[in-house]
Parts: structure tokens; sequence; C-alpha cells
DNA sequence: TTGTAGGCGTTATCAT
DNA sequence: ATGATAACGCCTACAA
């Protein structure tokens, strides 16, 4: 690879004009920018980005840490971002990790060590504590799907108890009263809201709650499935069923076609993320939408307008979920 | 944060010895040893990645390429291959071609400029020849799903065409005769395999190839609702429908629910990848397994073996597949 | 076993 | 507008 000294004894300029026309960062001459521009195409120079970062301590990358690379959620949360910093000529270092408190820190290290100018975060063990601290040590870095009052102004968010409660609205406003509920794990942030969403629709049509129709799954779609079984086996009572995923929800619907219940008649289900297989399902689920895509889009704007210091649109940091109608719920 | 020479200057030695016991690259005495980390706890150390790039000309880092970042296939790639590479302590950037000649080159020019140790590249529009002159330019790279003949050593591949002669075989030995066949876009080289795979079972089962059961379509959902849309609409007379992939099969799954057509008993329907959706259509899809997990795992040691020298399991370049044997097929 | 010193390819601060 | 020249933080012969 030719460096900048070689493109600048062609020019027969000094290797501080080659790096101003690079960079444009002050003025030069048009006729030696011409010059220093046929040098580069000559020699096919590229300048060596990571020579450019240890001068300049900027590494022009963006960490990315995410649960899992798989699944649909984060993939079309990782190509937005990834597109969107292509575009402008930044990349992505991504990482992944399995919600465990140990991995999710090892990674933010990792990436840290990476020199990356700014992480954005999809973190579910770690705790809020540690990203408080991680905010007062300088680190730029903007959370997705979890807010943290501390560093409200780094959160992303769904707001994830509406759209539990848009979910069980629905299955209200569709005249059912019995519904049983599929939750994710507990200790998970956005599991709690949308169940506190559930209970908020609950009560709003003056429905009791019933602690044997609901269900601890995994977000999962075993854990939808051994939901409709557990149910069935408490000989439990319920005319509809509200998901806390999408996963869930179709391990939900394989179990149904298997007892066999006919969906939607003898059972209504509703998920919640609106990934891209919901509308594979038969019926087709109706859901929750999550606009994973925008939040990624705007993560990596929050970056652009905090790091590199690039105007862009408004940010926004909360993202309000609806109601996807297909086929699988129904009136009672 | 605090540098090597922090760390020498604290410790009492000088900056050489500190970076021997970073990289343990030479003998050091067990009290030096001691002392040094000691001060590199002290100061909260970390080395600073990019200038060990610059010095060492190693990046510890690999470009990934692939078509899309979203998608079940591309998802357990990744998946796999940042798994395996952070196990060793590199990491990963990733990029997404979209399948298009120039984005595939500008963004192999993109990674190659960050100085990444080697790429594994997942290219399908970029001309054989280009992928030649890179393995001649001294780029470390793995090609997967693709064989050029020229670099036949770097290529780790799906047999394409087996994979489509058992699908089709599949079908044949259920008793069915006529098979319509939903294709990838043609200019891609694994839709034109698994196609050459169809005709290689129809010829051993003495079925001649009839056109007019012959489908285009794109890889995607859609493709594989308009398929079906097609043959009927052409009258055609078919009773088992072999997809190019399992998108296809899921649209075409879908818009056979919307006749209505009872599956399997009016039609087969069998897929190709078996990505992790497949089992959530309904009835749950017979499909063809492409491991694709396994080969990134592969990728990934290719690179470890040939580019940073470490051992590993031996290699493997071809890989099977095989049926997956659900509910969506059976006997005529 | 340890230290010295010269690079790695850029950027950035001075002069000129 | 352009050119020297010091950083940037680390690695690695070469010496000691």
């Amino acid at each position: 690879m030719a460096t900048i000294y070689e493109v600048s004894r062609l020019a027969g300029v000094s290797l501080a004009t080659v790096s101003r026309v690079i960079n444009n960062t002050a003025p030069v001459r048009e006729a030696t920018r011409v010059k220093v521009e046929a040098a580069m195409n000559e020699l096919g120079y590229r300048p060596n980005s990571v020579a450019q970062s240890l001068a300049s301590n900027r590494s022009n990358s963006i960490g990315i840490l995410v649960s899992e690379l798989s699944g649909p959620f984060y993939g079309e949360l990782l190509s937005r971002i990834e597109a969107e910093f292509r575009a402008v000529g930044k990349h992505v270092i991504i990482a992944a990790g399995h919600s465990d408190a140990e991995m999710e820190r090892e990674s933010i290290e990792f990436l840290r060590s990476r020199n990356c100018d700014a992480l954005i975060l999809h973190v579910e063990s770690v705790s809020d504590n540690y990203l408080r601290g991680l905010a007062d040590g300088g680190c730029a870095f903007v959370l997705i799907n979890r807010y943290v009052r501390a560093i409200a102004e780094r959160c992303i968010t769904l707001d994830n108890r509406h759209g539990g409660y848009l979910a069980t609205r629905h299955m209200l406003q569709l005249g059912h009263r019995e519904i049983a509920y599929v939750s994710g794990p507990m200790w998970k942030n956005d599991a709690k809201e949308r169940y506190a969403g559930h209970l908020e629709a609950l009560a709003e049509f003056g429905v009791s709650e019933n602690k044997a129709l609901f269900f601890e799954g995994d977000f999962q779609e075993t854990g939808g499935v051994r939901a409709l079984q557990h149910f069935l086996a408490a000989d439990a009572s319920f005319s509809a069923l509200v998901c806390a995923n999408d996963e869930m929800a179709s391990g939900a619907i394989t179990a149904a076609h298997d007892i066999p219940l006919e969906l939607p008649d003898q059972l209504s289900v509703i998920g919640f993320d609106n990934v891209n297989f919901s509308h594979y399902t038969y019926p087709k689920l109706t859901t929750i939408d999550y606009p994973i895509a925008e939040i990624g889009q705007m993560a990596a704007r929050w970056v652009l307008k905090n790091v590199y210091s690039q105007t862009t649109t408004e940010l926004k940091a909360i993202f309000e979920p609806r109601v996807i109608e297909r086929d699988s719920t129904q009136k009672i």
C-alpha cells in the first residue's frame, strides 16, 4: 500500500499538503490539489485508517452491542444502523452480549479498547449503576430499549407499557374477558413493563387479575408452547392469549394447531414486536408494532449529532407502539 | 487513558518490558512481571489497540461482508462468526453488500482500508475475475457460498446442486410427478445450481421438464406468493411445489391458505435453507438444511489457521445439504 | 532478563 | 498556501 509520503513525493509537495487535500482541512491551491489527486490515483493510494485514528484520536468506528446477532429483531436493528453510518463513511464493530451481565460488561470493555468513537448499547443485564458510571467516565454511548433516569438524555425507548396496554385492550375491545397472559422473563425490564400495561388495561375494563392466567415464559418459541400446554393442563378457561413477544405467540399457535384448536375461532392470539416472520404464521399474527429500524436509525443519529457534531433531523427519545391487526384475533 | 509509558514509570521499568508482559513475547522475570501488572491495575491501563495495530501491522479485526444484515440466514452466520472470533479476542467489522456489485466492491475497499487482517466474504455480484485479482493482490480472504476455481482453496460452499436434487427427489419419492419449481434470480449462482439439481432429479426419474411449471422468483416471500398465483392463473396442473428457499416457500404457503388450498393434502411444498422460522409456518415446512452456522464457523477457522497461524481442527470446504422432513409434504 | 531507539502512517502546530 | 516537525501509543530489532 502506498503511503501519504510516496504521494507527496510523486506530487512534489509536502506530506502536510497531501493531508490537507485528503481531509480538506485547509485551503489548497487548485493546481496543487489536482497534482496531488493525480498522484493519489496513480498510486492507488488509500489512507491508512489506523494511522489516521492514532493521530487524530478518532477511529470513525462505532461499537454496537446487542444481545444476539441472530433473530429477526436484532437483524433489522443492525441493518439500519450499519446503513446509516455507512452512508457517512463510518464503520460498525459489532458484539453480542447474550443477556449476560458479565459478557455485556466485557463486550463494552472490548469495544472501548477498540477506540470506538461511540457505542450503541442494547443491554439488559448490566446494572443501571454500571451504566451511570460509564457515562460519568466519559464514554460516549446511547442506550436502546432501556430507560435509566440518571442518563435519560441517552435513552431511546419504546413505550413498552403502553404496548402491553394496547395488546390487552385490543382483546378487551373484541369482547374477550378471560385473557391469559404469557410474559417474558420478569427480570427483564420490557417484560415487566409490558405486563404492567396488561394489568392497566384489565383494570380499565374492570376485569380482575387472575393469577391462574399468568405464565412466565422465556421470550422463545418454546416458551409459548409450554405456556399453552400449561394453561390447558390447568384447565384454565380463556378465550384470548396475549403474548409478550411474537416468538412465544408463534409457539402458542403451533401448539394450538397440535391440540387441535381452531384459530382464531376458539382462541385469539396477539403477539408483540411485529418481527418479520409474524405474518408467516397461520393465521397471520396480530401484534404490536415495535419500530425497531426507526429506533436504530435514531440511535445512529444521536451519535452523529452528539459525537460527530453533524446536524441531523431532530432526535426523538420515545417511540410509540401500535396495534397491527391481522388474522389471529377475532370478536368473541 | 493511561499509556504504556506511565505504566513503565510507575513500575520502574522500561516500556519495552511492559510491552513484553502485555504480549508475553519474551521472558520476563517473575518479580518484574508482578510489578508491572500491579502498575497496570493501579492505573486501569488498557492497551490502545489502534497504536498496537499501527506498530504491529495487525489489527486483530476481521471484516465480514454479507449481502444483508437482516434476515434469518445472515443472522446465524454472523452470530457464529462473531462468537468464534470473540473467543480469541478478535473482533468483527461488518458491512452489507446488498447484492450489488458496486456496493460489494466498495465494501471490500472499505474493510481493507480498515486494515482488517482478513475478510470473510459472502458476495454474489462481484465477478470471479475481481476476486481472483483480490487474491493476487495479497488480500487475505475466504469466500462463503461461492466457488471460484482459480481460488478454490479459499472457498467454503454448500453443494447447492445436490440440495436442489434432494428437494425434488424427495417429492418424486413421495410419488409426485407434476412438480412446479420456484427459482431464485437465475443470475445468482446458488439459484442456478439448485435448479440444475432439480432437473437432474427429474431426469433420473424420467420426468421431462415442463417450462410451464417454472417460475423465477426473487428469493423473497412475495416471490412465493406471485409464483403460486402465476401457476394457478395459468391453470397449470401440479401436486408439488419446490421452492428454492424458505422465504418463497412461506409466501407460497400463505398464498395457498388464501385460495384456500389444503396443505399438504392438495399441495406438497418444500423449501430450502431451513432458516429458523421455517417451523413457524403451518403446516411446518419440509426443507433442505443449509448448515449456515457451521459454514460460518469453518470460515472463521480458515482465518484462524491461514492468517493467525493457529492450529485448529481440520478444515472442510464443501458441506452437504440434507432433507428436513416436516409436515408440508405428503405422499400423493 | 532488560533497556534504547527507531519506526508504523497520519494529523496538527508551528513557522514561512 | 505550503513546509518542517513534533506528536499519537505501541512494537521490535539491537544492545547491554
